[in-house]
DNA sequence: TGCGTGCCATAGGGTTTCCCTATGGGACGG
DNA sequence: CCGTCCCATAGGGAAACCCTATGGCACGCA
């Protein structure tokens, strides 16, 4: 018995005709003919009474179509499988990443992933979430890591997990508590990824919520870098604010202080992919490479996945 | 890719040697040579390092294995179904049934089954339901119907449905209502299945029932067959009772009325199989047919798997 | 270092399965 | 009766699978 005969089999059952069967498999009448002859001498029973216009099923042939048809669907989805697999040894991976995700514990991942699959090529792209967003819904990208919020449409959006934003200065009073808006208003600002400017989607926060309080947000001064910007609140030039995961960060001066906000402000990061479009193999592999590695280097709290399922 | 190459990567990956998985698959070390060579020409990728004494699988072999296994699995099991379909096409199958089977439409059960799978040889018994549950308890016949209760030491035992018991007299005034254990302890008795005497399942529950009332039934005739006692019945001679099925057949005499218990009481027939046992195809075909064709027969009401489920 | 053993790859040849075109016989419908 | 459709078989070619025999390489041991 083999998976041809059996394939003979289940088309002739399904359409009621040996000639049908061929035409839907693309081979001869008579190749069908001769694999169902066969497969009934080694069962050493006949499989269809022929006779007029259509083939009537014996009874062991029902039994068989249900155990036949079982067989030949799963090896064809293992067969699948394998072609799937087959792509990470080829092909091109396409990945958005987060700006700062060494911070997240991301720094390796295009090397551990090129360790693994080094013949799949590699285009990772990071300048800053809304950029990743966009090349995503276009297509360009096939999946990436975000910070949220973006402009969603066209996405598919998987929140992962988030990261506590905190008031950064060198001067302030640490008494003074958490960081009110009005406060906020009133502060000499430094703000980094000056290219994106309002469309970061953390100052996206920040400018919606000074907007329903009536109040402006004027950074005094605009960089392009994170590490810029640590620096000049250092010097005490002005403040600035940033996601837990760069205040937990080695390159953090230790002679400025980190406070929460009096109404708590997240970044949530996500990974996001086209709607409803094809993913290969090996970009959907990195996409599982980096959840992974963000999840096991953030506090249990912060996994919004976590906080669902519990 | 075929199944011959892929059972012969399996055995290769597993022993880490072509000739060890020859010798498993009972091939030849070159045959498994060239099916993995074949294998590895169709995916353009090599599969096993060789070198030294022993094969190192690639990347993409362990990801192979995982898949081929699955595949490779799914295809034997479904052969193997076939094969144990195919035992209907042979083989014996050994059935307990009713002794008064055919008054739950059981009357053809064999003939029906022998139609279906004229090449099984059957072989049935049915003296009574004792004899019956020890038969299958000893493993000397695989299934069997049988009425509660009985010893269920070794059994697996499903009840299907229950009949009512019915006293049954040609002489009792109607008008008394339902009887009594009291009653019939003092009434004159004709019971049948004379053999099994009161390891009988139904006299086994009156039995029970009158010790907890300190009563004694002693039957004045025991026959072995219901059709007597249904005929000393008739002639005033004596009375008997007997489940709704018996009562309702069309061998019932017109002159005789059946009442009630008092406290209802009940047979009930269940389907038993030997417990932790393998059942071959044809018997367990035979417990479905015997099955289906017992609960389309019976109202209702009176199948317990039916009022489980609801 | 040389020798024996174990292992895989390849050659050459035979068998089986699968594929094709061509042909013939039977059933069905107009 | 004739045309159409359908399945079975013949004959032949290609591919897969099987075998024995042989050679090359790696490894372990004296």
């Amino acid at each position: 018995m083999t998976l041809t005969q059996l394939r003979a089999f289940l088309a002739a059952y399904e359409l009621g005709s040996f000639t049908a069967a061929a035409r839907k498999l693309e081979t001869s009448q008579a190749s069908v003919s001769e694999l169902i002859s066969r497969l009934e001498q080694e069962l050493n029973h006949s499989l269809f009474t022929r006779g007029g216009r259509r083939l009537i099923p014996t009874t062991i042939a029902v039994e068989l179509q249900v155990h036949a048809l079982q067989s030949v669907t799963s090896f064809d989805n293992g067969v699948e499988a394998l072609k799937s697999m087959s792509s990470l040894e080829g092909g091109v991976c396409t990945f958005g990443v987060l700006r700062y995700g060494a911070h997240y514990g991301l720094a390796d991942l295009v090397q551990r992933f090129h360790r693994r699959y080094p013949k799949v090529k590699v285009r990772l792209v990071g300048l800053n979430s809304v950029a990743v967003a966009e090349s995503v819904a276009s297509g360009e990208v096939e999946a990436g890591l975000i910070v949220l919020p973006v402009v969603e449409t066209g996405l598919q959006v998987r929140p992962l997990f988030r990261d506590e934003v905190y008031y950064i200065s060198a001067t302030r009073d640490p008494s003074r508590g958490p960081m009110t808006m009005e406060e906020l208003a009133e502060s000499k600002l430094v703000l980094y990824d000056a290219f994106a400017g309002w469309r970061d989607p953390t100052r996206r926060q920040i400018l919606e919520r000074a907007r329903l309080k009536g109040l402006k947000i004027d950074p005094a001064i605009e960089v392009e870098h994170v590490d810029t910007a640590l620096e000049l609140v250092a010097t005490g030039a002005a403040d600035t604010f940033a996601p837990q995961a760069i205040v937990n960060g080695p390159g953090f001066p230790k002679t400025i202080k980190a406070v929460p906000f009096a109404e708590p402000l997240y970044d949530t990061v996500a990974l996001i992919q086209r709607e409803a479009a094809y993913i290969s193999p090996s970009t959907r592999k990195m996409a599982q490479m980096a959840e992974r590695t963000l999840l096991a280097k953030v506090a249990p709290e912060q996994n919004v996945r976590r906080q669902i399922r519990s």
